[in-house]
DNA sequence: GTGAAAGCGCTAACAT
DNA sequence: ATGTTAGCGCTTTCAC
């Protein structure tokens, strides 16, 4: 079969391909007649536009790309239903781009953005992501980049995160209250921003509870699981070894636990910890798991709500927002007994 | 800054559209010489192609969709790295369309695909399908579709599973072997061949041991996790309650599991259970969690190269194929002591 | 109220 | 080895 195209309803009907083309979008140009008949043709030949001739001709796609460093981490699965909730709504559709955490992807991602194959982007950007020519070069072109969650401070752009400061410091304190004397920090990155937040936020908390912050208190993790698992073993198997444990990314919780069985400690007797996380099993983790969740649904529908208000052409010249969404400490059994 | 095109390019080295095509697309009709004098000029203005141009010209999109219920499920979301790892490679693109287990959902997306959209579609069906006639208009139209764990066993295309009768006899031998003499069976659909296929294994592994199959043993949980918690309370509550469970979705796990606590069940001296999951977090659970880990990975992998190879216009006419990928039992804490 | 025609950016068949 | 040109399917002036 065939694809039926304008012209063959135009042939079918005995009208002109422009006419069809404005009785399709309802134009106050048609008599309601012509455009019942246009209508009933093309269902019954099952007519769809061939999206690239509007695109190429409009200038828009109605695809937007959603960048992100992974798809299997509960945070972005769960944001990504929010975002599509949206934009699907307004028949736009979803392009996920994967930058598994490299920059060079990232770059290379961009990139080809430059061209119309999307109108607009939502990201986070990658844990090696310094810099931001790449992003400001599509920004450059007029495609809107609306960044969420792991958000580049320097670019100014709309902005959806969480409170990770006031998070990491609810966090700290909320250990610090159950008794933890030395708490460790365990980060994902030098330079994220979201890392160095909820970072600060543990720092300020020691301080304002009088608890001297040590340098090698903060533990950076990596991609490896393996890796991660020793130098958590390392770190616990210090002479002075922290009784608490902040843990910045969700990804991380496997690793605390496992180990924890490994050195058989006892969580949380012997070991508090809060995770970052929005995984829905904490609940029966054993104990259950302390966490920050942070309200992924909610920044992905956020995100796309102001991406697809910069994406209509009325609302330009507005100032930048960042819109501020707070995450929720969840007290379960890994940090209070 | 407007973008530049192929004519740009023309313009600015004096040579006409087709030379920098074809120079672009590296054809011996075009010198070395005028090929490098191309390639320098379009990377100083960081041309990039016009995705859509090429498309309605070519008539094809270099976009893939892969369609599946869900996101959030970790099965879905490590196939989804499987699949972009494959297309990328090629420079095709991934569209991600969730049907959220809605039947009509479904059809809305298959049919917007009649137009050139996507080149070609993976899909794991939703709960609800059970016809067909969606997919085959599509594959009417020369869209090739690969399914890929959810299938439709009455669609002639490819299909890439794993062993599910098998996974359910495992599972359920295995409980046997420790000693369960009743085993309760959760699935989510009454249409689905996964589920029914892995309840067939299941069957088939009570008859084998002699242990009589009831019913009522099987229970059929919804999308409402409060509800299956209800439900599954309930089984579990019965005068002859099971002393075993093969729960046929990750999704289960939490049901369960928070069943068993409310219940003061404990896992696995009163009640063993097997989860079809790929829960990286199994082995923090506690007790850790027995599970048939699907290659999910490996599924998206295979679905992602065989619908590239039904693309290439080469390898047309081949009959379709069944590629069936092994699952594993995994035992862990949940099963066996 | 309807139609003719230009053009979005690219490719490829067909000149030269 | 390079250039000319038609056309992919659609939208949008502009004309009738």
């Amino acid at each position: 079969m065939k694809n039926v195209t304008i012209r063959a309803l135009a042939k079918e009907l005995n009208l002109s391909v422009s006419t069809i083309s404005k009785a399709l979008r309802d134009s106050y140009e048609i008599s309601e007649e012509t455009k019942q008949r246009v209508l009933e043709v093309a269902n019954r030949l099952s007519y769809t536009p061939n999206p690239y001739a509007s695109s190429l001709r409009g200038k828009k796609s109605k695809n937007i790309a959603v960048v992100i460093p992974e798809i299997a981490d509960s945070f972005f699965a769960i944001a990504i239903n929010g975002i599509e909730a949206v934009v699907k709504e307004k028949g736009y559709h979803v392009l996920i781009c994967l930058t598994h955490e490299s920059f060079e992807n990232e770059k290379a991602i961009l990139r080809e953005f430059g061209s119309g194959r999307v109108d607009g982007v939502l990201m986070s950007v990658s844990s090696e992501t310094t810099s931001c020519e790449h992003i400001c070069d599509l920004m450059d072109k007029e495609v809107p980049v609306v960044f969420f969650d792991r958000v580049l401070d320097e670019v100014d752009t709309d902005k959806i995160v969480t409170n990770d400061f006031e998070s990491g410091y609810a966090a700290t304190r909320h250990l610090v209250e159950k008794g933890c004397k030395k708490i460790a920090y365990l980060g994902i990155s030098k330079s994220l921003a979201i890392s160095n937040n909820r970072m600060e936020g543990y720092k300020k908390a020691l301080a304002d509870h009088h608890i001297p912050f040590e340098a090698s208190d903060i533990v950076l993790c990596t991609n490896d699981p393996a890796y991660n698992i020793e130098i958590v073993k390392e770190l616990l198997q210090r002479k002075k070894r922290p009784d608490g444990i902040v843990a910045s990314v969700e990804k991380l919780t496997t690793t605390v636990y496992l180990a924890c069985n490994e050195l058989q400690l006892v969580i949380p007797q012997q070991l508090r910890i809060v995770c970052f996380s929005n995984l829905e099993i904490a609940t029966i983790l054993h104990p259950s798991l302390t966490t920050i969740t942070q309200p992924a649904f909610e920044m992905g529908k956020s995100a796309a709500t102001v991406l697809l208000k910069a994406l209509d052409k009325k609302n330009n010249g507005q100032p930048k927002k960042q819109l501020v969404i707070p995450s929720t400490l969840i007290i379960r059994g890994s940090s209070s007994i």
